[in-house]
DNA sequence: TGTCGGCGCTAAAACCTTTTAGCACGACGG
DNA sequence: CCGTCGTGCTAAAAGGTTTTAGCGCCGACA
């Protein structure tokens, strides 16, 4: 609406005091001695004319634009980890901070650009984010920028928001064990190579970690294991179908992921099981699709938001911070029942 | 890595000029009279000490920070729309622009908020996006700077992007024709009420116009048609597995989203009914469960990056646009055949 | 008597850039 | 020889804010 921009010189003149002691009074700094009337004054000649402070020109000066990057490599674009950006966007509004968006495909020079242009416009900080939890080699920053890794990894940057893996990985396991099952657990998704593989995802393997730890602490063991490399359904049905035709001990299904879980599903009804009567599920994620499944899936979230949330909050917070880890909520659906023959 | 930022000053007093001379060398002003050999001395000094712009002093001066706003309620941080803002950055990225992303969650406050926020900070121009293509009402921004409504509508800014409906509408009733079904379609999600709502989406109203338009030219009618309100699968879900019961004349589904297309999967599922065999299935969105689905599901894209793009377009370029319509792609999967007796 | 600090405020510098106005000098036309 | 113009460049202003340094006066303290 308004045609101009109303400037702290404007309400200065409105309030006949200098624009010094409008920005002192307005900024409420404490060990100023101006009058009473003078803070009167001031205020309500800025509420008068609207006035709201030029960001980018006190950035100038004070080196603080109240501004975040957020670069990622396809957080927001595609749905695997949109929560990330959404906790972030709502710490960061809490903050009343903004917060710019940058994304790189996973390009190093996508990445470098993107940093740069954050840079230039003189972000007070930058979260780092990747869909599959990976390592990313970022460059060094500006002194006086932090940056703070999220649902990634940096040997540059020790301030890291990750999901707890392990006990996830622990808790998928005591879910079946707890609904009865000890045997004829298969597991589907776990591969060796991806174990090993540490561009693939740092945090799988504490996943699986955890897995084996509790079945180990049970006393029990998998009895199948299907490899599989990608995590998409077809994959998913694909090795269930298979593994259902080859072995009919089977009773339950721990997937690596929803999508897995997903497929897997679709091989059971393929066969004529039913979930859970004939056959349980359980996987991780917390994917959309987990709650489309019928019967519902029961999963262990990725705390997607959680995790955003708590790298702003990091990233303008003071405290210098190490690995923090975020617990993963057991989401209880109805694909667990127990066990029954076939 | 660098200390502190280089400034145009440094380059100057390296190059041995003032910073006038080097600032209009490095814009390249064209009607400038410097000698040659300045220009190869600002450019080496330039690059040595890899100097880059401060963006945000020169938007003091000039009033354009290669900065643009995208506000929605929720489109970044759900995962329906999220090409609404894939095609926006990556039409920002070529432009050498920046974007600054806030969500309001649809609520006026927030929304308030979120403008005021990016105005402080002198963003080139705003785009209004909304999930489900809704009238959003947007306040007066302050002269010069532009704004494009994209899967939205507002009576005060006419540049608008939105899929086009209607050609849509008419596609998915051809695919069914195309594949020779003539009798036993039934509409799943249609209801008066969205018909006349006008809060639930503008857009919809002319899908429904198209279907009914091209059923009406090749002389056909529904054998059924399901109200509902919401488009979860759940209600998808629900209102098949009724409906199949009751007729079973049925042999084509027309569902209003990929979504209820997925519930309706399962309800045929759940009699025995094989897809296409038994039952083709054609819907609308393009939703990543689309492709999730066995057999693949064919369906009308909402064409969201496309969108994306052209709506940043449209807010760099300089044209005064109107509504603009983005074609809807149609993918073919699997999940229509020829009709067949059950 | 001299110094110091408090008071209430402001001028000016600083942040970094772009833009405007103009300077000194030589060439050129008349 | 004078005025004008072109050349190659620079000083200064402008953009909107915060910060630093200080002004002029008075009372208190040594």
């Amino acid at each position: 609406m308004p045609r101009k921009r109303v400037t702290l010189a404007d309400v200065a003149r409105r309030a006949g005091l200098s624009t010094t002691a409008a920005s002192m009074i307005l900024n409420g700094r404490p060990d100023t001695r101006l009058s009473k009337e003078a803070h009167e004054r001031v205020h309500a000649a800025a509420a008068e004319l609207g006035y709201r402070p030029n960001v980018a020109a006190r950035g100038l000066r004070t080196a603080k634009t109240l501004t975040i990057g957020f670069v990622s490599d396809t957080v927001t674009t595609t749905r695997f980890a949109g929560g990330l950006i959404k906790g972030a966007l709502e710490a960061a509004e809490e903050a009343r901070h903004v917060v710019l968006v940058a994304e790189t495909g996973g390009e190093p020079e996508r990445e470098a650009e993107a940093i740069a242009a954050l840079l230039d416009r003189q972000v007070d900080g930058i979260v780092f984010a990747t869909v599959r939890a990976r390592e990313l080699f970022v460059p060094a920053l500006p002194e006086g920028v932090p940056a703070v890794m999220l649902n990634a990894t940096s040997s540059r940057f020790p301030a890291t928001v990750l999901p707890d893996e392990e006990p996830g990985g622990r808790a998928a396991v005591r879910l079946l064990v707890d609904a009865g099952h000890f045997e004829g657990i298969a597991l589907i998704g776990q591969s060796d190579t991806a174990e090993r593989d540490v561009f693939r995802s740092r945090t799988i393997a504490r996943r699986v970690a955890g897995i084996r730890g509790e079945m180990a602490d049970k006393g029990l063991g998998f009895v199948a294991e299907e490899s599989i490399w990608m995590w998409e359904p077809q994959h998913g049905y694909d090795a269930t179908l298979d593994l259902l035709r080859r072995r009919t001990d089977v009773r339950a299904l721990l997937c690596m992921n929803d999508r897995l879980a997903f497929g897997a599903y679709q091989a059971a009804a393929e066969l004529g099981l039913r979930v859970p009567d004939d056959l349980s599920v359980v996987s991780f994620d917390d994917d959309e699709v987990a709650a489309y499944l019928r019967p519902g899936l029961t999963t262990i979230g990725l705390p997607h938001e959680a995790m955003g949330r708590r790298a702003v909050e990091l990233l303008l917070g003071r405290e210098p911070a190490g690995e923090e880890l975020t617990p993963m909520p057991v989401v209880e659906r109805a694909s667990i029942g127990p066990p029954r023959g076939r």
